[in-house]
DNA sequence: CGGTAAGCTGACGGCATGACAGGACAAGTA
DNA sequence: TACTTGTCCTGTCATGCCGTCAGCTTACCG
């Protein structure tokens, strides 16, 4: 499925050039979470990883391809997010133990990814469906994952059933990875990440289930 | 308080000087709703003006400075939200009505300002403080309220007095955002708009009140 | 030891940046 | 009308990044 990695000009790279092309990749990810995106240049990028911009332009057509490696690469990464919800039980402490690994998964897996993380959500948000997809790929299992789980409390008669089930889901993702990638935000603004994690857990919870976590 | 305009050399603008000012400004705000951040050129801007680059560098450092600038316009703008909820009660259909009107508010203000606030977003993840203050700014006065509201459920024991209220609190706000800014993609992948606002609204309330509403 | 393909880079035209000096312009003065 | 003053704009230039190409070096194979 994954066919050979090629450079720009159709040749298939060997082993160095994977080494080198990987090489570039780390530095880019280095650069991307110490500089501002608009200012990282190809040129440091190159210099960086002891090579030319040239050869920089062999393996990919501009940082911003570049970038969407970066993000398929984190994306992979991304799938075990899924595991932390799928076919589990929202019952009583079953829940509240799915809830509370949800959210730790999602703000780790944002610590680790960060950078990234935020150039894609910039890209998604301008419309580039390249990056959009990616940004699904990451969320969409977890989000279809609680859309059937909601729709489970809604036959019980626990949440509305005029609601779309999609749209609540949809949203407390939303909510779990735009805290994630603000974490430093609140802290700075005095709420700590011990304060954050129950909070979170508690609006996941229950906006799943329309009930407050067991104690 | 707001000093005269200044250049970058510091001469006090006069009235042509301000109008080519904000010409800049708004060719500026279109750009960045039509192209990449990234992309957008102190050229291409100048062009749209009608004028020169050594013009737009006579009024601007850099295009992140007048990004700055016209972020500011835009959080005077959002200085309305906090009307929405500053006072209100979150008692039975009072609460509910507050609740969806918040999220209309939110959801309007995003679609005005999207290309901004995108850019905002960006710097305030990235770390730069001033992105981060304009955010504040916006978001503060909301969530300070919202605390309020949580604090008072928690006196009368309909919250759980262990969890944070700024937490929970600037959980539902980064939501209400976060789904803002992705109002397109929320559509493009088949949850509607008018699916979207009571599935907000019912998980707005939900958090800050602990309760459903009302019918 | 040639042959072949991969891997890298120097060099170049093109364009954006950012600074400056000086020209254009409006408004007031005589 | 001519002159002055201060504001406003732009032509121009040095610098630096972009993106491409031809051509050199390296590795592998028979």
């Amino acid at each position: 499925m994954t066919g050979q990695v090629r450079t720009v000009d159709g040749r298939v790279a060997g082993r160095r050039g994977q080494a080198t092309r990987q090489k570039l990749l780390d530095c880019l990810g280095e650069m991307l979470s110490t500089s501002p995106y608009r200012d990282v240049k190809v040129i440091d990028v190159a210099r960086k990883a002891g090579t030319s911009p040239a050869t920089f332009y062999q393996y990919f057509p501009d940082v911003e391809g570049a970038v969407l490696e970066l993000a398929e690469e984190m994306a992979k990464d991304g799938a075990g997010l899924t595991d932390l919800v799928a076919g589990r039980s929202w019952a009583g402490k079953s829940g509240a133990a799915v809830a509370e690994e949800l959210v730790e998964g999602f703000l780790s897996f944002w610590r680790k990814h960060d950078a990234i993380l935020r150039v894609v959500d910039l890209g998604a948000a301008e419309g580039d469906k390249r990056f959009y997809k990616i940004r699904m790929k990451i969320l969409n299992s977890v989000t279809n994952s609680l859309t059937d789980a909601v729709r489970e409390q809604q036959a019980k008669g626990r949440i509305d059933e005029d609601l779309n089930p999609a749209g609540i889901a949809g949203s407390l993702v939303a909510m779990l990875a735009a805290v994630s990638s603000h974490q430093k935000g609140f802290q700075s603004w005095g709420v700590k990440h011990a304060d954050l994690k129950p909070s979170l857990t508690w609006l996941l919870h229950l906006g799943i289930t329309g009930r407050k976590p067991p104690k």
